[in-house]
DNA sequence: TATTGTTATACTCTATAACTATA
DNA sequence: TATAGTTATAGAGTATAACAATA
């Protein structure tokens, strides 16, 4: 027998989650989690991760960045970004071209395709990030946010 | 040869990193992150994780809930919840009852040493949670945080 | 010697299906 | 039939060490 008919919590054993409700932590893996689904459910069409994105959306501002940097930037150890770039790579969006001036970087550049592939995802993301901003409640609470999230990565 | 004597970016080649910056999911992660990071710091000498720490705390002020609801309350799945359980009660911090009205359901307490140990847990927990607001700038910039990141969750 | 990219590996976290015992 | 807990398993994500090529 379920607690209420379309699992709704039950009033009558309501859990007293007052401790957890504002731990700055908890809060931020739930929001965090939220949105990352959000974001996949957007791009789910585009067969795109998150990081994906990112690493495209650098490379199309930074064209020619070391391998290294991209990694760095991005938060990603560079054992663990070799995968990410060899999947771009196989899609055909991201080039590998070793530099001349020092033969051990590899340089990563946007393909033609790459380009282009972004240019189809931008307006999914400006969607995605407008949907936020109307949860949040405007673009004065998106700025309020994304100013206290940095505060907490110094 | 690094790009500069410790590491820092190098002005010569600055990465454009405007377009990321104000990505609300991509500040949501490396906040979280960066709490995390300092959680497990300051969590060091107890061996715990953020996700035993939360189901202590909640069973403290919930005691005999069901391992289901305890797992739908933090967002694990039932599956995955099993393995969490088993640690904290093989620390003997946790007790699983067989319901006497639902054979099926293990109600789920702290024991004494469990909330012996909470006890210990909990001005670190503070400091925690003080070092983040300071961070935040004060508690009026913490409450607001909370408020934003409850938006993004519904 | 130090750095870049790479491979291998292990560990955690998460997701899914299927089983059991109860209801 | 449906639910609670469990098991097994596969897939991500992450962390570390070591190696080859190059500086």
């Amino acid at each position: 027998m379920p607690r209420t008919k379309d699992g709704e919590p039950n009033p009558q054993s309501a859990i007293d989650f007052s401790m957890m409700e504002d731990a700055v932590g908890y809060r931020l893996r739930r929001a965090q989690l939220a949105v990352f689904q959000q974001f996949n459910e957007a791009f789910a069409a585009k067969d795109l991760r998150p990081t994906d994105f990112a690493v495209l959306l650098l490379l199309s501002c930074n064209q020619g960045l070391k391998q290294s940097e991209v990694a760095e930037a991005l938060g990603i150890q560079r054992a663990n970004f070799v995968a990410i770039v060899d999947g771009l790579e196989e899609k055909g969006l991201v080039e590998r071209r070793k530099s001349e001036t020092d033969r051990r970087v590899q340089a990563l550049y946007t393909t033609r395709t790459g380009a282009e592939y972004l240019n189809e995802l931008m307006p999914i993301w400006a969607e995605h990030e407008e949907r936020l901003i109307a949860r949040l409640g405007g673009t004065g609470e998106r700025d309020q946010l994304i100013h206290l999230l940095k505060r907490l990565c110094d």
